[in-house]
DNA sequence: GCAAAAGTGTTACGTCTACACCCATGC
DNA sequence: GCATGGGTGTAGACGTAACACTTTTGC
C-alpha cells in the first residue's frame, strides 16, 4: 500500500438519508481559528472527502471515506460527476483551509453519492457530523453547496428511471413508507389507493408473508420486499426503462 | 495562460454522431511502431481527448479536443464521469504509449459526450479519425471500450427522461427522421401512425410552415423543431419528468 | 371505546394499440 | 404512369384518476 495521497486529487461523498419527511445531507463540520485577525474564522459545513491515495482507486477511497463515518456497509455507491474548475477554491476561508491541509488549490473531486434510509446510518463522531434537510442547508464551504444540489438533481432523476427509491427505505418497508419516499422526493401528493394497486401488481414487489411491523403506534401493517432478480429479468427484455415512473405518474 | 499540462489529469470525449440506421462514434487512430522487436507495434483506436493545461477548466479542455476535430461548436457537451482505477493502464501497448508521450500511468480522466447527427460534423483530419458503429467497434486501446459503453449505456438513459433526442437529430427534422433516431437508439420498432400522433401532439415540436425538405427521393417532407423554451416552460411545472418516454413506449 | 393509521372497490374517462390504404411528388 | 416514401382515422382494450368508508390495533 502507498498511503501517500495524490494532492490534486480527491473524492467527495454525498449521503443522503431519507427521514420521515425530509431528505437529509450528511455534513461534516469545518473549523479553524488561528486567533489571528489577519485570517478569517472558519466555521461551517463541507461534505465529507479526502484526497486520494495513491494506491488506492476512486472507489476505494470513498469507501475509506465511509468507513470514517460509520460502520454501515453501503452498496449503493454511485460515482456521480467530477470538479475541476481551476477558480473551484476562491474565497479566503478554502484556500486557507487547503493550505493548511497541504492540498493544492486546483483539485479535481470526484463526487460520488450514497443513498440510505436516515435511521439506518449511525454516525460514529457525532460531534463532527450532522444530518441537515436537502432544502435548507447551513453555510457550506468550497462548492459543495453546488455539487449537493447537482447530486440532488441527479438522484431525483434516477428515481424515475432506475430502482433507487429502494436504497431510501428500508429493506423490509410498508406501502406507506415506499410511497412517502417517493412524495417526499417528488414533491408530488399520490392517492394512497391507487398507489398501492399499482406497486403491489408489479412481480418484483413482494409481500413479506405474515411479518409484520410496529408503527410509531397503533395499528401493524404489512411488509414488502424489492426483488431485484425479478427486477433484473424484467428488464432484461426491454420496455422496463421508466418503470418506477409508472409507480407515480400520470402520463400526459 | 499557462500552457504546462496537469500530467495526471486528461480529459477524453466520446462523440456520437447518429446516422440513417446506426449510431457512431468518432475515435482516433493510435499507431506507433519503434521497429524493435523488444516494443509492440500499436494500430488500433482511442478516444480523442488529451491532458488538462493548468490554466485550463475541465469543460475548456473538452473545448480544445473538440475543435482539433471539427469546425463544428457543440452546445451539448455533457460530463459524465471520470475513470480513475489505478490499474487503468495495464497492457503493454497502453504503457508505452502513455510513456512515450510524458504521461502518468495512473492518470484519472473525465469523460465528456458530445451528441449530433453524423452529417453534421465535418472531419478536418481525415486520416486520424474514423467513425465505426457502436455496435461494431474496432481494436479499442486504454479502457476506452468500457468508457464507450458506459457512455452509450448512459445516453439512452437520458434519452427517455430528458429530451436529448433532439441533439441527434437536425434542427430542422421530419417525424419520420425523429422516429428512426428512437428506433436506433433504443433499439425498438414503433408504430408510424401513433408516434406521429403522439410527437404532433406535443406543444414543443412546432411544425415548420410551408418548409419542406427532399427527402432521398420522391415525395419531400413536412420539417419540424424542438422548442427548448416551451419545452422549459411546461417542465418548469413538474410532472415533466420522463416526457421523453411518452413519445415512444407502452407503459405498463 | 376511541384514536390513529392501515387498508379496500368501483366507475367514468382518457389514452394507447392495432391496423391498411391513399397521397404527393420525382423521375 | 409508376415507384417511393409521406401521410392519414377509427374502434376496442386497457389503464388511470377520482373518490369515502371500514378495519385493526394500542392504549
Amino acid at each position: 500500500m502507498d498511503f501517500r495521497k495524490i494532492n490534486n486529487l480527491a473524492v467527495d461523498c454525498v449521503i443522503f438519508g431519507l427521514g420521515a419527511d425530509n431528505l437529509y445531507v450528511l455534513l461534516k463540520k469545518r473549523s479553524l481559528n488561528l486567533f489571528n485577525e489577519n485570517y478569517p474564522v472558519i466555521e461551517d459545513w463541507i461534505l465529507p472527502g479526502e484526497n486520494v491515495f495513491k494506491s488506492n482507486n476512486l472507489g476505494q477511497s470513498a469507501e475509506k471515506i465511509l468507513k470514517d463515518i460509520t460502520d454501515n456497509n453501503f452498496t449503493n455507491r454511485k460515482q456521480f460527476r467530477s470538479y475541476g474548475n481551476q477558480k473551484r477554491v476562491k474565497t479566503d476561508k478554502d484556500l486557507l483551509w487547503v493550505r493548511s491541509k497541504g492540498g493544492k488549490s486546483r483539485t479535481i473531486t470526484v463526487v460520488y453519492y450514497i443513498t440510505a434510509p436516515k435511521e439506518n446510518i449511525e454516525i460514529i463522531e457525532e460531534n463532527n457530523f450532522q444530518w441537515f434537510p436537502v432544502e435548507t442547508l447551513p453555510e457550506i464551504g468550497f462548492d459543495h453547496e453546488l455539487i449537493i444540489q447537482n447530486s440532488y438533481e441527479d438522484l431525483k432523476s434516477k428515481i424515475i428511471t432506475e430502482p433507487v427509491m429502494f436504497d431510501l427505505v428500508p429493506t423490509k418497508f410498508t406501502l406507506n413508507e415506499l410511497q412517502s419516499a417517493f412524495q417526499i422526493l417528488l414533491n408530488i401528493e399520490l392517492d394512497n389507493r391507487n398507489f398501492r394497486k399499482k406497486t403491489i401488481s408489479k412481480p418484483y414487489i413482494v409481500p413479506l408473508i405474515d411479518k409484520k411491523k410496529i408503527a410509531g403506534s397503533k395499528k401493524p401493517s404489512k411488509l414488502y420486499m424489492f426483488s431485484k432478480d425479478v427486477y433484473d429479468k424484467i428488464s432484461e427484455k426491454e420496455y422496463m426503462i421508466g418503470t418506477m415512473l409508472m409507480l407515480i405518474f400520470k402520463i400526459f
